[in-house]
DNA sequence: GATTAGCACTCCACGACGCCGACTGCTAAC
DNA sequence: GTTAGCAGTCGGCGTCGTGGAGTGCTAATC
């Protein structure tokens, strides 16, 4: 039970409801009079006065000078989250958008994140952000050689849920296409499935004899260091217009602090790596995410991918005054939909 | 010899050159008496407002009201950047910023695009934008196969300029890595250099032997095509943030309209594609874009890679009051410098 | 003919003023 | 606990007036 279900009754936490519902609607401070007549209360405008007096000194609401109508405080978002959360259940046609923007047969993780923060960002007309599945134990699953010069190689690896990573590797002597392919068999062989500790290890007895494969196994250990150490794993957002569309940023200067929230990853990267825990959506209301920067935002993320493998986070940014129940929702869905994806990536047991 | 040449005589050519770098640098419409102090010239403030009278006769400046100074017209910024252009040359420091933020090492296009854009959008504080080098006739250098289910593998394909694409292929049967692996290296002995036409009309007479054969096949000239097809590749922007601190988008409509201009691909694509043609920058001021959008945008921009056989673009989007010099300068050391990253990448003759 | 000083005129930016209307808080009655 | 009535508050908006920067024009000068 909430702090809210404890200190107001069923009157005054439907009138909340109310107030949050039409502010996150109209954007405008909601008045006595609007909500008796918008919802058929059968109280007059006097006693929603008296209980928004209540809902006022309690931290729920607040005005933006004396004689206006009330607009919900970070309490207020908060108590109707988790008062809507419940019956939230994503609309068909949002469904369908989804199944006919992201390709499962594409295998192909990166387009994956970059469809779903689109449809996302469409949906919720806010910016979403998507994340590529990061391993928090890299893995080699395979490797390639690919002959470039006579001296250089390209070596292409292929890690868990289907991650590619790409570099160049300068050799010591010439060196053919062939050799590089057998090379290539050979360390697949020893090396498949394997951490970059466990790889440093096996190799260790027989390092020093062979001078090219030592240098593909230092890079290989090198990609799989940073993959696991790297904080997130590509990026991607969507939708800013959008989000400078609400009315919150018609201001110039509030528009370019959104800007700068949405581009300087060091903002979100402390919101969306420590919040996003176990399983369900997380929802970071305004002063919430104790970070200045984000004091007016509201943040919907979950994860998603294969628990304990590899995960990835979906998720919505906005300002406070967001549509939670369609953000929420959407999230979910996706963060759902994408798990599924991605554990068909793996080998099944 | 430019029309402006013609029409003008030397001092109103150097008068036009101060009144668009003033403009640059101040954004404010410049005065007779401004220029007159700030350049010492020779001639009285009267002179001036003379010579200005003349330029706002031939289309060079107009005036936001009767009583103001001037502001540079598209005519104006032409004949600037052709006045100026031989004397550009990039900073050392720019230069060196360039060769910290891209490693040629990494032998990954991608981030060389994403980390040109970086460095390009801070040096100019516009938006920055870099596509990876996309190929007219793209050629398969490599395959990979890597088992996910005993029914489904990984396509890994490797094309020119280390261009990497991955699907999903599905098979009728189940098979193991070591079968795939031996199909790998057989494929890639066949098909090694080939385009999608090459590899179809090599294929003929094999098709129908081997289905797990004809399905990685058909995953592998789809791919092709789909690389040769698709309009411009990968696109990486940057710098928005910089942009929108530009006096021009201070109201909150400019703003909400340059992330459109940003966010939206169609916009630029006609830009980016036709436009860039051979070798060295072209600059594209306001209205010469004939786009109704782009109307007070500017777009400097360079093809980069192999000529004939993989490009890129990479390029700067700002108000048409943009730091020409600094733009033009510095889009060509970064299409210089990326085009030898990517040379390297191909085999040496 | 080109250049310059002088001057009247234009127009924007900015702050002050005042009014309208929406909404509240309070009081007193139900 | 609920409601009607009413005085009081405050933002939004259009009007007005002023100061100042800058021009265009004219007439004198080189």
């Amino acid at each position: 039970m909430t702090t809210a279900t404890v200190q107001l009754n069923e009157r005054r936490q439907s009138l909340l409801e109310f107030i949050v519902g039409d502010y996150i609607q109209t954007a405008v401070p909601v008045a006595s009079q609007q909500i008796a007549k918008r919802h058929r209360l059968r109280v007059s405008p006097a006693t929603i006065r008296n209980d928004m007096a209540e809902l006022e000194e309690l931290g729920y609401i607040s005005r933006p000078h004396a004689s206006a109508g009330g607009v919900p405080a970070d309490a207020a978002y908060r108590f109707y989250v988790e008062r809507v959360a419940p019956r939230l259940r994503p609309s068909r046609r949002f469904e369908a958008r989804v199944r006919s923007a992201i390709e499962p047969e594409a295998g192909d993780p990166e387009g994956w994140a970059r469809g779903a923060a689109a449809v996302l960002s469409d949906a919720v007309l806010n910016v979403a952000i998507a994340t590529t599945p990061r391993a928090s134990h890299a893995r080699i699953k395979q490797l390639q050689l690919v002959h470039l010069h006579d001296r250089r190689a390209l070596l292409v690896l292929v890690m868990q849920e289907a991650r590619l990573r790409q570099h160049i590797v300068p050799f010591g002597e010439p060196i053919s296409q062939d050799e590089l392919t057998g090379l290539a068999v050979r360390l697949n062989a020893t090396l498949s499935g394997l951490s970059a500790a466990d790889v440093r290890r096996v190799w260790e007895p027989v390092l020093g004899y062979d001078a090219v494969a030592d240098a593909v196994v230092a890079e290989l250990t090198r990609l799989l260091d940073e993959e696991e150490r790297e904080g997130l794993a590509r990026r991607y957002t969507e939708g800013l217009g959008h989000m400078l569309s609400q009315p919150e940023f018609q201001s110039a200067v509030s528009a370019r602090e959104a800007v700068e929230v949405v581009e300087d990853d060091s903002m979100l990267r402390g919101v969306l790596s420590e919040r996003a825990g176990a399983g369900s959506v997380q929802v970071i209301i305004g002063g919430e995410s104790h970070s200045q920067q984000l004091r007016r935002y509201s943040v919907v993320i979950a994860r998603y991918g294969t628990p304990g493998q590899a995960m990835g986070v979906i998720g919505i940014l906005g300002p406070t005054r967001m549509d939670y129940v369609r953000a929420i929702s959407s999230v979910r869905y996706l963060a759902d939909f994408l798990s599924g994806l991605v554990g068909a990536l793996e080998e099944a047991p």
